[in-house]
DNA sequence: TCTAATTATTGATAATTCTCAATGACGCCA
DNA sequence: TGGCGTCATTGAGAATTATCAATAATTAGA
């Protein structure tokens, strides 16, 4: 997983440059959308732009860093990792979402691990310069907390659709999220391997495999090209109101 | 559950009077701390101040009010109701909790529905009043992004502790839960029933009574007075790690 | 292209959990 | 105080899931 050194994760990262968030043109996605240019004039710590390969670990839980990471592109997993060494991933965040955003309020540390999973293209932003935009631009707080209710809704789902039921349901409530928040321009989808599927449903390897089997033979789910497919969403509605 | 007619949730409710938040002792507490007296002088639309008996249902799923409530003292369940009728417990809510701050952002309607599960005191803020004291104070808007990174932290835990493992872990971590969140000056905590356990679990609720009552007999936990129990924290604790 | 390593699938069995049913405990109220 | 209704507990069997083990498929390199 990369994590042998507690410093390799970084090596594999691609630097890409300084951030220009005023000439950014998907700002109106991201965490600045409705600063102006002017605002990015003056920073005292630079953004800097990156590309992670897949498994590339961005931070580590507990590790004291400072930087909240705002995704340009890309899917990462945050997962909190137990004593015992078996882990959970709470949350899926792509497009647009920030990360490591409890280094705003009381935290002194990041509460999971942040892992990509496909080429992640994000810019790294330092604590103190979100600070310095949020004293001049008030607005930014509103940002934050439409990140923050965001990813609530996302917790929640979690819990209601990842969390309850059977494994069958679990499994294709899972194949669902995939297909609704992660289809690319093809309308297909990475299907993401069975060790997270089983660290996001808490559920075992074998049998989110054995649920992934059966709908690939009841062809629900089909391969579109490399390792993309797609799904009848339809179908996995049904599986999933399946009392 | 009383919501036969869909209006009777309200009329149990005592109410209290206009809330004096420039007076309110707990106010350090509370969403509006820090936000000087004279804020509450010229509000447009009042706060008001009431005590819920437990089983209320302060607002419904998908309902279309304009309230946020902040909860002065007591817990409050949020529950999802699924088409079918099932229902999971999303979050448990005390002292000093605002709830149905998604209306502040994109939601035009509660995401879950409410419950009082011990008596509530708690301020009803309409939405109105919120934005007039938040475009006066922007610092406000930092309280709100609080309490969401707070409510994030609280869904987070709830995956991880509650909704991962076997059974008897799963209720291990809900009695650990109560106890360190919910215990009163006694230093107990009521224990809750077994339909809201297996709604905070995902399990059934004969397992959780298998567990509970196992837990009971081993003296891990045992009743306080009434429906107060206190219990054996490191035992509790053992039993999560267990593998 | 071939080999080795990793990952996915499948099988068999044990363990856990769900379901349905019955019993017990408790509080409420006449 | 006694009966009633609700909730908790327990039992038994069915269904589901975890676990361990083996095999197939896929991927990454050499």
């Amino acid at each position: 997983m990369g994590n042998e050194s507690g410093q390799t994760f970084c090596t594999n990262a691609e630097w890409i440059g300084r951030a220009h968030c005023d000439k950014c043109h998907i700002r109106q996605l991201m965490l600045f959308s409705e600063l102006p240019d002017t605002a990015f004039h003056n920073l005292l710590h630079p953004i800097d732009h990156f590309i992670y390969p897949p498994g590339s670990v961005l931070y580590e839980a507990g590790s004291h860093k400072a930087f909240i990471y705002s995704i340009r592109r890309g899917i990462v997993k945050l997962k909190h990792i137990a004593e015992d060494g078996s882990s959970r991933i709470v949350r899926l965040l792509g497009n647009g979402a920030a990360i490591g955003l409890e280094l705003l309020d009381d935290a002194k540390s990041y509460h999971h691990t942040a892992i990509a999973l496909t080429p992640v293209d994000l810019c790294k932003i330092p604590v103190s310069t979100i600070r310095q935009l949020e004293s001049d631009h008030p607005k930014l707080c509103i940002h934050v907390g439409q990140q923050l209710q965001n990813q609530l809704n996302i917790a929640d789902q979690w819990i209601i659709a990842l969390s309850t039921g059977a494994a069958r349901q679990r499994v294709a409530q899972l194949v669902l999220l995939l297909e609704r928040f992660f289809s690319e321009d093809n309308g297909a989808f990475i299907l993401i391997n069975r060790e997270d599927m089983a660290a996001m449903t808490g559920i075992a390897i074998e049998t989110v495999s054995r649920m992934i089997a059966e709908f690939k033979r009841q062809k629900i789910l089909y391969r579109f090209k490399d390792n993309y497919y797609m799904c009848n969403v339809a179908a996995l509605q049904e599986i999933c109101s399946n009392s």
